[in-house]
DNA sequence: GATGAATGAGGATTCATTCAT
DNA sequence: AATGAATGAATCCTCATTCAT
């Protein structure tokens, strides 16, 4: 799947508009995020349809990449809370790693930028991550409350422990634990 | 004694930026929201500097409006799950209640549109409620967590319960319980 | 001839527009004005039908005024020059006085807010002075140049000269007389 | 390679700009302008950063082409006073022939719109002129007077003799004449 | 008459998007 | 494809003036 154009400018596009929500919110300029990636104002539109396609691929590419750093290191014969641990770990540190990459897709998630096929897309790309979400919740107390709350909870949880880390990204670690222990107890 | 700053007035563009948030997001134009509540576009700008301060003002009303819901038929002596829980209903029953003014104020919690000192005043109105969630997390597992933390925490659970009730009216008490009983298993 | 309402508060009025002129310019709102003033800003236009008529009344006033003042003290028995230096003087003297009402004026002077009627009616004010540069006028070289030319230069000469003054206020009654001897120069 | 940005275009901007500022003063609405240019409104800002930087653009150029006209036809040799009376009908033919551009630059002029980097760049393109007077100044009765006073003077006897050019076309040679005599007389 | 809230037209500027080069 | 100028709708806010009290 030959994707014409550059996909150097397209990902540098991608990357300042990341920056760009971090620093001026949604209402970033289309100009100024073109500027930052070192293309042409007009050149934006070539790589994406409008503003909303731009921000819809922003919040896809940083979901998937998120997803995907959260499922490295899986290993199929762990145990439950082991391999769910072993992703809520990837995911922090990813966090912890990316941080303006993290809060772009915080608030582009609250948007209502995000289209629903988006959302589909990304959460494609969260099997791994949700196939496990699933076991766990089979066997605990939220068996009967619907996927979907269950899998809001979860983002929630990680959410506010991603801000603790990044407020005292020292005791990086013991936050982490803290959050998922608290998960844990909800959902068991 | 010339007309004097009418108090309906001030309420009634509160209420249709309540729901010009809902349908248009934060970007909605002042004129609509004027307009809606019956009055001029120039008006606005007497009852609120700017449509910032318009929008912090919505921000302080509704949560105070929240709060207050949540605190109603506080009873000192009773048993402390007892107590919270009581809490926890009211304040799902005013997200059912006013399921706009609850989105509005959701969209408003997440903008970088309110400021810290609206945030501090609107968590004055909360004391009640803050008071009683240190109480539970002073006896359970969050203990050594930051109340902050706890706060999100919190919050979280309450606006993923909500969102089920809201999808799901019907079932709304049993939905409830089962945010309620999470949020409980998490803190204790 | 009784003028109802309050002179005071037409004078206040007045006064507070010609500071507002000063530090604001002519777009200064009438709002401000009539803060300044210490009225309602409703009330400015009982006393003026627009703001364009409260500038004509302030030009006509300060210019009066100004007149007023430059005729102070006027001997017809004195020698021309001999009275129309002390005219010059007084003249001089107010501004270095009132160097506000003299910034005001200017600026009405040249704004294309004050009517022909008005600046007819200030001329009248000014008979004693235009009296006397008539009569320079018509022994000196510009005999047969248009009075109001004459008096446009003469404005001019003036105008530089207070400038100069301002400035400098310290050398007042030197940068005056220069001022007067150029003038004289080119009128005789 | 797209489109660069236009000297016609910026050229048309700042004469709309010239004949707004004479049928509506500084007031004058952007959009107008740019409509009279021939360009949309948003255009108009790609040239100019504000409206103040276009009437100060405009300033600029009208004073150095005014400049630039009253120089011309400078012969070195030539004895002072003839010099300067060749600048001075330079000027008032410059006047004559673009009332509309005197006008706007009289106006201009006594607004606070112009910086003083732009009243200082205004002032260098006027150095063939500037130094003249300065010659002149030199050996008349102004010796001592402050070259800006001096500047002043000058100024105001031109607007003076331009308004009566303007007023009697007819009589323009008549009218310059007596305006140069008038200001040779006040500096020698 | 006095007050100050109410009105709504007006205006500078921004910005997503288009298009000539 | 790349560029950046051109476009013009959209928007917040101001302010002279009116009017209910």
């Amino acid at each position: 799947m030959p994707r014409s154009k550059s996909d150097d400018k397209r990902s540098a596009i991608i990357n300042a508009a990341t920056r760009a929500i971090v620093t001026q919110g949604l209402s970033a300029p289309t100009a100024g995020i073109a500027k930052e990636a070192g293309v042409a104002n007009g050149s934006l539109f070539t790589y994406f349809e409008t503003k909303s396609a731009l921000f819809n691929a922003v919040y896809l590419e940083l979901k998937t990449e998120m997803a995907t750093a959260a499922s490295h290191g899986f290993r199929e014969g762990d145990e439950l809370r082991e391999q769910f641990f072993r992703v809520w770990q990837n995911w922090m540190n990813w966090a912890l790693s990316f941080p303006e990459k993290r809060r772009a897709l915080a608030q582009l998630d609250v948007s209502d930028e995000i289209t629903p096929a988006t959302r589909a897309a990304a959460h494609g790309a969260m099997t791994q991550v949700t196939a496990l979400l699933e076991q766990v919740r089979a066997i605990g107390s939220l068996q009967r409350a619907p996927m979907n709350f269950v899998l809001t909870l979860m983002n929630a949880v990680a959410e506010a422990t991603m801000n603790l880390i990044a407020q005292e990204p020292t005791n990086a670690k013991r936050h982490s634990r803290v959050g998922f222990d608290a998960l844990w107890r909800m959902m068991t």
